[in-house]
RNA sequence: GCGAUCGUAGCUCAGUUGGUUAGAGCGCCGGUUUGUGGUACCGGAGGUCGCGGGUUCGAACCCCGUCGAUCGCCCCA
């Protein structure tokens, strides 16, 4: 026998509960950004290389070890999407969108990364996403906020806060870094081996280590605060009251950064609270849902200088947090139990698909273990179909609870075959 | 890129200090019941013990390698 290929390191064939779980997480997505009314949109799953190196940049690992990129027969460098945000900006930029701006635009579909795969995190994974493209007030920040908030109500998942900072604006963030700088130079050499290098390309990030010897510095470093010009100080004190008046609870993260120079002004995430029983489904990935604003993007790929704000989240951790979510019950189940009746069997259930039950039919393997295997999945509704004394007979079970339309359901039937007298339903 | 743990039937797992022909439950297939509805009874199929090498009279078990999975580190745009 030919051996059977095996699926790529890091993809995952989702069936069953998961994937049950995974369609409520989109169906609720689809549901709740029709309330925004953000507008649907549809995107390339593979680009120009350019678009994510110029978008992201060079210099991150995401651009210089974990894109999935490949020559086509032309010779362009193509690369799967490693994220929405960039494909978003081009084709924003390359339709002449800004006649819509602003632009409230959502999507979900598979994104690309070459990562070792652990718990929550696959070679290709699903995000849901939502941006505000061409909007510079904090008011967008608050209702994109606001829709995410509702999101995870509406999928039921809870211990989960948001923690909100802002990096100010470009002023305020140069000023900020260089202080982060001297400070943490200071005490270099007390400083993990990790941070050490972060000092020079990405000090910010120093500030979110999870390493004991860098987090007892980490509290007494700047602040952003000590930083912000008025107007960016202001635009968050519009975000945070904003907030406050939408009802969407958050607490403040002073150390949620953005390595990227692009991002100003609002970055947030999602975190499950400490001990909660999220946390635990989660493992060591621990944000569910992130974002910021990143008013500095659509330069990077050439455009007039756009605002834009947007979030986007894992289909595959948000899953594992809004518990089992089994297929429906099954309303019609019918049981050929004779071989002669297979085909009125099949007239029977066809007529209930028809009217709007979900039915199915038992009518291979051996005639005696139909009915069997029909009760087994615990049908609203248990209809034999035999042959008893030379003749045809056919039975009808409601179990409870009963399904909606029993009633219907019951006289479509009995207007083609008779059933017996003493026969309830419901 | 680094580390830890784990790979036995379709699935979940047993398998004694290394010892005959590798087991169970579920699922699947078939048979039995003259039956208004049973968690029934009987039987069957299905395994290169991830793969390759080594140690041994003998390996699912010990050793090395390899592939894969899981979890963590790095990273997380």
């Amino acid at each position: 026998m030919a051996k059977t290929p095996q699926a790529i390191r890091g993809t995952q064939d989702i069936f069953g509960a998961d994937a049950e779980a995974f369609a409520f997480v989109v169906e609720t997505f689809e549901r709740v950004r029709r309330l925004y009314r953000f507008r649907r949109v549809e995107m390339p799953v593979f680009e120009k290389t350019e678009v994510f190196s110029r978008a992201i940049g060079e210099t991150t690992d995401v651009v210089s070890k974990e894109m999935y990129s490949f020559e086509d027969r032309g010779g362009d460098s193509l690369t799967l999407r490693p994220e929405f945000t960039a494909g978003i900006a081009r084709a924003f930029l390359s339709n002449g969108w800004q006649q819509h701006a602003p632009l409230k635009v959502a999507t979900h579909g598979p994104l690309f990364r070459y990562e070792r795969p652990q718990k929550g995190r696959y070679r290709q994974f699903h995000q849901i996403d939502a941006e505000i493209i061409g909007a510079a007030e904090p008011q967008a920040d608050v209702e994109l906020l606001a829709m995410a908030d509702q999101l995870l109500k509406e999928l039921g998942i809870e211990g989960v806060t948001l923690h909100l900072n802002t990096l100010g604006d470009g002023d305020s963030r140069e000023a900020w870094r260089a202080a982060l700088v001297e400070y943490f130079r200071a005490v270099k050499d007390e400083l993990s081996e990790d941070s050490q290098e972060r000092l020079e390309k990405n000090p910010l990030r120093i500030l979110d280590s999870k390493d004991r010897r860098d987090q007892k510095f980490v509290a007494d470093a700047p602040k952003i605060d000590d930083f912000l010009t008025e107007e960016a100080k202001a635009f968050f004190e519009a975000v945070t009251s904003g907030l406050d008046a939408a009802g969407v609870k958050w607490q403040r993260a002073e150390s949620l950064v953005r390595g990227l120079d692009y991002y100003r002004h609002t970055a947030f995430e999602f975190i499950p609270d400490e001990g909660s029983e999220a946390a635990g489904k989660l493992g060591s990935q621990s944000t569910i849902l992130g974002g910021g604003r990143y008013d500095g993007l659509m330069e990077s790929l050439g455009g007039t200088p756009t605002p834009a704000v947007g979030w986007a989240a894992g289909i595959e951790r948000l899953a594992m947090l809004v518990g089992d979510k089994t297929q429906d019950r099954l309303e019609i189940a019918i049981a050929a139990e004779h071989r002669d009746r297979e085909a009125e069997a099949a007239q029977a259930i066809a007529m209930f698909r028809r009217l709007g039950f979900q039915a199915e039919l038992f009518a291979s393997g051996s005639p005696r273990k139909r009915f069997d295997k029909a009760r087994k999945t615990e049908p609203g509704i248990l209809i034999s179909m035999d042959v008893r004394d030379g003749k045809p007979f056919q039975n009808w079970q409601g179990t409870y609870p009963e399904i909606d339309r029993e009633a219907e359901a019951h006289a479509a039937f009995t207007a083609v075959w008779e059933l017996p007298d003493d026969d309830h339903y419901g």
